[in-house]
DNA sequence: GACCAGGCACATC
DNA sequence: GATGTGCATGGT
């Protein structure tokens, strides 16, 4: 616990070194530029316990079908935006959580994504976690990832590596790991953005319950082995 | 055929 | 306030 900022940036570069930046949103050649933030905010609430295959399949139809820009979801019937995001899987929740967001953006800014994004991060993250179907943890990759503003995004994969390197306590709830980050590393957004990656292909590849720390670019860190 | 994947809302205890 | 359950597809 002597410097656990040190830590956590030596434990980025590590990762970084082993697994190479990964480009994670907004980098996806699905769109022209002026829709690719509204593609971010769909994507992530696309992705909610899915895999980003399936998530990207369903990104490709609503594209094909004229759908991704904010008159249309608004415009679109909740039974064919569920059909045109089938392969994303729970796609009935799902419509209804893209209709509630839409229609927050169109209350907020006018019917522009980029009015909506373009706001202070403290109003944007509490209008986003308004919205049914918007918990933190997509509320925090739409400011990260499509507004491009700085705020860390804490899912399984980080919150399971912290615990095993013993930075944080084992019932930690979400903002609290979130504050470990944010009150250690650098507030820049590119940081926020491909060290939360790098904590996704670190918990993929190696921190969990069935597989081995032999190679994890982490296992030089203290830790615990188990699950 | 079981299990998992870039969660969240709601019911229940 | 902690824990359990439904939502649903596609890949391994």
């Amino acid at each position: 616990m002597a410097d656990v900022g040190k830590t956590l940036l030596a434990m980025y570069e590590a990762m970084r070194a082993h697994f190479g930046p990964q480009h994670w949103w907004p980098s996806s050649p699905l769109l022209a530029p002026h829709d690719r933030k509204l593609e971010v905010c769909v994507g992530a609430i696309l992705t909610q316990n899915t895999n980003w295959k399936n998530v990207e399949k369903a990104l490709v139809r609503l594209i094909e079908a004229g759908c991704m820009n904010v008159a249309a979801l608004d415009a679109a019937d909740g039974a064919h935006l569920a059909e045109l995001i089938r392969p994303a899987g729970y796609f009935n929740v799902k419509s209804r959580r893209l209709k509630n967001f839409i229609a927050r953006v169109r209350q907020v800014s006018d019917g522009g994504i980029d009015g909506f994004l373009d706001r202070p991060l403290g109003a944007l993250r509490e209008d986003l976690l308004a919205v049914r179907g918007i918990g933190p943890e997509t509320a925090d990759s739409i400011i990260l990832y499509a507004a491009g503003k700085c705020t860390f995004v804490v899912d399984a994969y980080t919150r399971r590596v912290v615990r095993r390197h013993g930075l944080i306590d084992a019932g930690a709830d979400y903002e609290t790991v979130k504050a470990l980050f944010e009150s250690h590393v650098p507030p820049r957004a590119e940081l926020c953005n491909d060290y939360h990656a790098q904590l996704v292909a670190v918990g993929k590849t190696y921190c969990h319950p069935t597989a081995r720390c032999a190679g994890c670019p982490l296992a030089r860190f203290p830790h615990r082995a188990e699950a």
